[in-house]
DNA sequence: GTCTATAACTCGATAGAC
DNA sequence: GTCTATCGAGTTATAGAC
């Protein structure tokens, strides 16, 4: 937390988004946690909204450095499983994605606010594409699904999970060793081989995405 | 929007969420967008707490009856995708998903929301879980994957690409395509027959939730 | 750049008339 | 049940001293 006053309000801004959600994340209350005036969230930033769009993309960047290296290391769907789950439990003690499902139910009613978190999901939806795209490259998969598409899904289940979590963590638990198995099940059809491959694709023809 | 004061603050609440969100649902709000007292918000309920975890409620269970005969309909994968596209556009108009992801948001950091938050989720989950288990009884997922579990991730899924789309609406298209696509894939993947289902469960033995 | 002080407003909630 | 009036606290944002 250590660093100038600007760097100490947008730390302070994630804090209180996860702490206090959006509805609490007032300039007071961030400037509290970081430590530092009221007064000076306005010297800053201007605005309450120009320093809360200000955190999300730094945020975004910031744990997107964290955890490419990790990306990069995937090799199939399930150590894609491993490394979010992983990223789950990091999420009880950062709450970093927390903090972008607040942004993201601000954005809803607050124009501002929706460039920047469309730009931290975004961030989020890049990485993930490529890793979807080397995961998916022999699989059934590949060819028949958008795959820019689907890491946008993925992305956005995961908030959905992280919010799940704060209301029914039981549930988000269930919920979340559910999709691993459906995993395991896409990594089993994935083994069947290409006689199987080959069916499955004569079955979809001309319902997938366009193919070069 | 007739009826007696206590229907029109339940109205007003929810209509409040979807248009200023939960930062932005105050007593006085949703009174206004009642067309009534603002005192009468805590006459009747109390303090406003209670009142959006009774609007939780009550949104979810008409909701959930609406759709009921719809997802009773419901026989395959393909189906059940053709019922989210239609709420999800059904969505644009009335908002009741926009409404209960601004409760979840806000149950992050009110401890007394999450209980009516979780019910109404609860309500989804359940009947989707019926409906999960009639189309995958004889489909190779069947026996291998968590109904309960699956049911809660689709839930949170859904209300993820909700917020999702406020924010990105071309993304959130893509995702929602491209999740079609996937239901297509295991639609024809169901279709292989039952030499190729054996295999599948020979892969995933031990691995899948506890089989009688 | 950082502070105090304050203007101008909204908030949840209550008291009390009707 | 519904209204007006109001309290006390919290809100964004600015002015001006240092």
């Amino acid at each position: 937390m250590s660093g100038g006053t600007r760097e100490k309000l947008l730390d302070g801004a994630l804090a209180t988004l996860v702490e206090r959600g959006i509805a609490g994340t007032s300039a007071r209350a961030v400037a509290a946690a970081a430590g530092v005036n009221q007064a000076l969230v306005f010297y800053h930033f201007g605005t309450l909204d120009e320093l809360l769009a200000a955190a999300c993309r730094r945020g975004a960047e910031q744990r997107v450095a964290v955890y490419r290296d990790r990306l990069d290391a995937v090799r199939d769907v399930g150590g894609l499983l491993a490394l979010a789950r992983e990223l789950r439990t990091a999420e009880r003690a950062g709450g970093h994605v927390t903090a972008l499902a607040q942004l993201l139910a601000g954005a809803q009613s607050q124009p501002r606010l929706a460039p920047a978190v469309a730009a931290g999901l975004g961030l989020w939806t890049a990485e993930l594409e490529r890793v979807l795209a080397r995961v998916l490259r022999e699989g059934p998969l590949a060819g028949l699904v958008d795959v820019a598409g689907l890491a946008t899904a993925v992305v956005a289940s995961f908030v959905g999970l992280q919010l799940h979590e704060g209301a029914d963590p039981e549930g988000a638990e269930r919920a979340f060793a559910a999709l691993e198995q459906l995993g395991d099940v896409l990594v089993a059809v994935d083994e069947l081989g290409p006689v199987a491959r080959r069916v499955v694709r004569a079955r979809l023809r001309g319902s997938g995405p366009e193919r070069a």
